[in-house]
RNA sequence: CGGGGCGUAGCGCAGCCUGGUAGCGCACCUGCUUUGGGAGCAGGGUGUCGGAGGUUCGAAUCCUCUCGCCCCGACCA
C-alpha cells in the first residue's frame, strides 16, 4: 500500500473528548473517528487491525471445530418475549418499529435467534454436540458509552453457542472454549488473566472471563500471589478466619451526637477503623436485612444478592431505615435489631467492637460478635490486597483489567423458554444444554495498544500489526533513494510482506513522527546519506534498535525481522 | 436518572461577563527557500458562532426552548 493514496489522517493534537490511551491513539492514528456517542467509523487502517483479530479469532475457532454462521442484526420481538427477555433485559435493547408497526430490536446478543435456528434444523442426539459462531456488529444501548472502541454502543463482538444432549458434553466444550480463548489471547500476544466471574443475567451456573491486564481496565480482578486462583472482584471468595474470643469489657452505650458515618465514629471515640462493626440496611424482595461488615470494608452487592438469594437488593432509604433500626440513619448496629442480620466474615475476627446501638446519636462498645449478637456469617465483602487466597495459602493482589472474552455455561434456560429439544437414545424429548462465548473484537484491538505504547504512539505486536513493514524514503524528489525504496518495497510485496510505503513528498521528521504513531513493527529507512555507502537502515519499533544492512540484503533482513 | 461542563473554520481553542466589522495556533491551498525526527518566509479563510424563538437600531455575546457531546455518580450486564 502507498500511503500516498491510504485515507490515513494523522492528527497531531488530541480530540478532546478522548480519555483513554487507546482512544487517543485510534484517533491520532487515523484508524477511527467518531460519528456519534459510542458509534465509529472505522477507516483503513483500524479495519486492518480489527480484520486481524478477526481472522485470529475465526481460525480458532474453526480449529476448535466450532463452524462460522450469520444472523441477522435486527430481530423480530417475538424471539425476544418467548425468552422474556423482552422485558427483562432493559433499555440496552435498541427496540425499532418497521414500516407495518411491528416490532423488532437491534441483536445485543444472539441466543435467541441461534436457539431459533437449532430448534428448527436439530432433532437427534446424533446430531449433536454442536458449536456454531458469528462475527457481527452488535448493539447495546449502553448508558454511557466511553472509551472509544472499549465501550462502544456498537460494536463487533465473536458470539459462538453450542448445544449438547449431556452436561458432560456441554462442559467438555467449555473446556475447548477455554483452551482455544486461551491460545486466541496468547496468539494477539496479550498479557491476559482467565478468571472466575459471576453469571450475571445471562444465567448459569459457572463462568470466565478473560481479562487484559491494563491500568484503565472497567473491572478490577483479583489474583492470587501463589497459585493460578483469579477472579473478578465481584466474585473473589473470601475465607472464613472464624471467631476472635470476646474481650473482657462488657458492652457499654456511648453518646455520639451527630457522629454517623465509619470515619466520623473512628474519629470522635478514637478506635481504628477496623474495630467497627458497620451495619447498613438492605431492602430485599424478601424484606429489608441489616448486613454487616468490618468498618474498613466495602460490602459487595453483587454477593449479597447472591447469598440470599435475592432478586434485588438495593440500600434502604432513611425511611426504611428508620423503621428497620428505630434510629435514624448512621447508628444502626447488629445488637437487639429487628431486622434479620447477616455478618460478613470479617466480624467474627473484631474481638470487641464498636457498632449503633439502634438509637440516635449512641452507639455501642466492646461489644463481641461471639457473645453479644446473633448473625448469619457470610462472605459478603469486597476482597482487598493482601487478602488470603481462597485456594491456597498466598496473597491477593487486586489489578485492573479489560474484559476481552466471556464464556459462559448456559444450561437450558434458553433451550426451555423456547422449546428447543432433541430426542435422546431413548427416544425422550429433552431441552438442549447450551453455552455461550463471546470475544469482544474492536474492544481486543483496544485493549492490545493499552498494553503496546509508548509516548510516541503505537507499538502493535506483529500479529495484530495493520502492515507488516512500513518502507520510508527520506526525500522522494531523489531518484535513487525512490528507485531502491520501490526495488525494495515490490520485492516485499512480492514475497507476501504487507508493506506500507511512505512515498509522500514531506519532510523526513514528518514521516518518522507518523510512523512511530502508527506502530508498524519494522520500518526501513532508505536516505541519501546512508546509500552512498550502499546502506539502508532497519529499526525496530518496539526497541528502537537501529541497524544499517546493505540494500541487496535488506529485503532479506527484513523477513528475519518481521518474523522475529 | 441525578450533578457538573461544553458546543465558534477540518482539529485544539480565545472572544461571551460589559451587545457594535468573527479571531489565534495547527491543518489546508499557492509561490519561493528548505530537506534524516512534526521547516521558514510571503500570500490565501474554507464559518448557518449546534438549532429555533425572543429582547434590541444591532446578538457568537442577553433571555427562553431545543438538539448534540463530554465528565462524575447511580443504574444495567
Amino acid at each position: 500500500m502507498r500511503y500516498s493514496r491510504m485515507l490515513l489522517p494523522t492528527l497531531k493534537e488530541v480530540p478532546s473528548d478522548a480519555d483513554v490511551i487507546s482512544q487517543k491513539l485510534m484517533m491520532r492514528a487515523g484508524m477511527i473517528r467518531k460519528v456519534a456517542a459510542g458509534i465509529y467509523n472505522l477507516l483503513p487502517l483500524g479495519l486492518r487491525v480489527v480484520n486481524k483479530v478477526e481472522q485470529i479469532v475465526r481460525t480458532e475457532m474453526n480449529r476448535a471445530g466450532a463452524q462460522e454462521v450469520l444472523m441477522p442484526m435486527v430481530v423480530p420481538a417475538e424471539l425476544w418475549q418467548e425468552s422474556h427477555r423482552w422485558d427483562e433485559y432493559g433499555k440496552e435493547l435498541l427496540r425499532i418499529r418497521d414500516r407495518h408497526n411491528r416490532d423488532f430490536c437491534l441483536g445485543p446478543t444472539h441466543e435467541e435467534v441461534i436457539t431459533d435456528m437449532v430448534r428448527r434444523e436439530v432433532r437427534s442426539y446424533r446430531e449433536l454436540p454442536l458449536n456454531l459462531y458469528q462475527i457481527q456488529t452488535k448493539f447495546r444501548d449502553e448508558i454511557r458509552p466511553r472509551f472509544g472502541l472499549m465501550r462502544g454502543r456498537e460494536f463487533m463482538m465473536k458470539d459462538a453457542y453450542s448445544f449438547h444432549a449431556t452436561d458432560e458434553s456441554a462442559e467438555a466444550e467449555y473446556r475447548n472454549m477455554f483452551d482455544t480463548y486461551t491460545r486466541i489471547f496468547e496468539r494477539c500476544s496479550l498479557q491476559f488473566r482467565a478468571v472466575e466471574a459471576d453469571t450475571g443475567s445471562i444465567g448459569g451456573r459457572f463462568s470466565h472471563e478473560f481479562h487484559v491486564l491494563a491500568d484503565s481496565g472497567e473491572d478490577a480482578i483479583a489474583s492470587c500471589d501463589a497459585c493460578d486462583y483469579a477472579a473478578n472482584l465481584e466474585r473473589a471468595e473470601l475465607k472464613d478466619p472464624g471467631f476472635a474470643p470476646a474481650g473482657p469489657k462488657a458492652v457499654e452505650k456511648v453518646s455520639t451526637p451527630g457522629k454517623k458515618s465509619v470515619e466520623e465514629v473512628s474519629a470522635f471515640l478514637g478506635v481504628p477503623q477496623s474495630s467497627l462493626i458497620k451495619t447498613l440496611i438492605y431492602e430485599t424482595d424478601r424484606g429489608a436485612v441489616a448486613v454487616c461488615v468490618r468498618g474498613d470494608f466495602e460490602i459487595n452487592e453483587v454477593k449479597l444478592k447472591r447469598e440470599l438469594k435475592a432478586q434485588f437488593v438495593r440500600l434502604a432509604d432513611d425511611d426504611a431505615v428508620r423503621k428497620a433500626t428505630g434510629a435514624p440513619v448512621g447508628f444502626a448496629g447488629p445488637v437487639r435489631i429487628k431486622a434479620p442480620v447477616y455478618a460478613d466474615f470479617s466480624v467474627k475476627g473484631i474481638p470487641s467492637g464498636v457498632t449503633g446501638a439502634n438509637e440516635a446519636d449512641t452507639h455501642l462498645m466492646n461489644v463481641s460478635p461471639s457473645r453479644d449478637f446473633n448473625a448469619t456469617y457470610l462472605d459478603l465483602r469486597n476482597a482487598v490486597a493482601g487478602d488470603e487466597c481462597p485456594r491456597c495459602s498466598g496473597r491477593l493482589v487486586i489489578k485492573r483489567g479489560i474484559e476481552v472474552g466471556h464464556i459462559f455455561k448456559l444450561g437450558t434456560k434458553y433451550s426451555e423458554a423456547m422449546g428447543a429439544t432433541f430426542l435422546d437414545p431413548e427416544g425422550r424429548e429433552r431441552p438442549l444444554i447450551m453455552g455461550c462465548y463471546g470475544i469482544g473484537i474492536g474492544r481486543t484491538a483496544a485493549a492490545s495498544i493499552e498494553q503496546n505504547h509508548d509516548e510516541f504512539g503505537i507499538i502493535w505486536p506483529s500479529p495484530l500489526s495493520p502492515f507488516d513493514c512500513e518502507v520510508v524514503p527520506v526525500n522522494v524528489k531523489d531518484e535513487g533513494t525512490v528507485k531502491v525504496a520501490e526495488e525494495i518495497y515490490s520485492k516485499l510485496t512480492a514475497r507476501g510482506v504487507d508493506a506500507l510505503l511512505d512515498d509522500r513528498d514531506e519532510r523526513a521528521g514528518v514521516k518518522f513522527k507518523d510512523a512511530d504513531l502508527i506502530g508498524i513493527p519494522v520500518r526501513v529507512t532508505i536516505g541519501e546519506r546512508n546509500l552512498k555507502q550502499g546502506m539502508v537502515e532497519i529499526k525496530e519499533r518496539r526497541s528502537g534498535e537501529v541497524r544499517l544492512v546493505k540494500v541487496e540484503e535488506a529485503v532479506e533482513e527484513l523477513e528475519k525481522a518481521i518474523k522475529k
